[in-house]
DNA sequence: TTCCGTAGTTCGTAAGTTACGAACTATAGA
DNA sequence: TCTATAGTTCGTAACTTACGAACTACGGAA
């Protein structure tokens, strides 16, 4: 098993964090990880999205944030404690993953006013 | 030859936003496009990075903006003339793009900071 | 009109990337 | 030492991307 990998701040790359969450589970992850205070294990995110992720490609997935610069993670007995790495994120590149979270949130928004109409026009039908 | 794809600003996604800069080439060409003011043709960002870049691998870069809602590209005689859709990706996230293109700026100001001390080390050694 | 040149698109394919199940490693606790 | 849990790695099939060759679209000259 390899050591986990993470990249100095200086290292992390504007395309590295674009790529990594330009993938809807991977923003979901990042997104949900930045909104809780403390850290959070890899298995806390199996429905992070509509259907269940296995667990190989949700440790892809992991990895990818992580070699990104965008979370650092830690074992912690059998688990993984995963946090993002926001200050040194936001240090690096003033407003970007703010500005980013705020249009993931436009858009989990829309998503759920459209869930809502959906389930009124099926009871109203 | 099929026609050009706009999306309506309502159906532009983050992901496609994000997924669409996450390659260099496409983010020189906007990061170029956007420090314009009117618009440009595709074959003037033949050379938008160090290496020449092959017109049908530009002309696929070209589809990606536009289909991610970054671009409007309109046939002008022989050639195409492309600009951004900044106003209205900025209602639409607002913050987004200027943030990105700032993370964008920056970096660039350290390539060309490194590239600067390659030549002095070179000319003192 | 026909021919030619320029600008860009499409297609085929080779190379690269991603997703996921099976098999594995690491750790805690009985 | 055995077992269970959490996560990783590997192999492979599916998907995506890059680029050359061949094409389309248009303008201008003859």
């Amino acid at each position: 098993m390899r050591p986990l990998l993470h990249p100095s701040i200086d290292d992390v790359t504007l395309e590295g964090i674009l790529h990594a969450l330009a993938d809807p589970v991977r923003a979901a992850i990042y997104a949900e990880l930045a909104a809780r205070d403390g850290a959070a294990t890899c298995s806390a995110f199996v429905n992070v999205i509509d259907r269940e992720i296995p667990k190989s490609t949700l440790s892809q997935h992991f990895r990818a944030l992580r070699e990104a610069g965008l979370i650092r993670s830690e074992r912690a007995g059998v688990e993984m404690r995963n946090q993002t790495r926001c200050k040194e994120l936001e240090q690096r590149f003033p407003g970007l993953i703010p500005s980013i979270m705020k249009a993931y949130l436009v858009e989990a928004g829309e998503k759920s006013r459209s869930a809502k109409r959906k389930t009124a026009k099926k009871s109203a039908g």
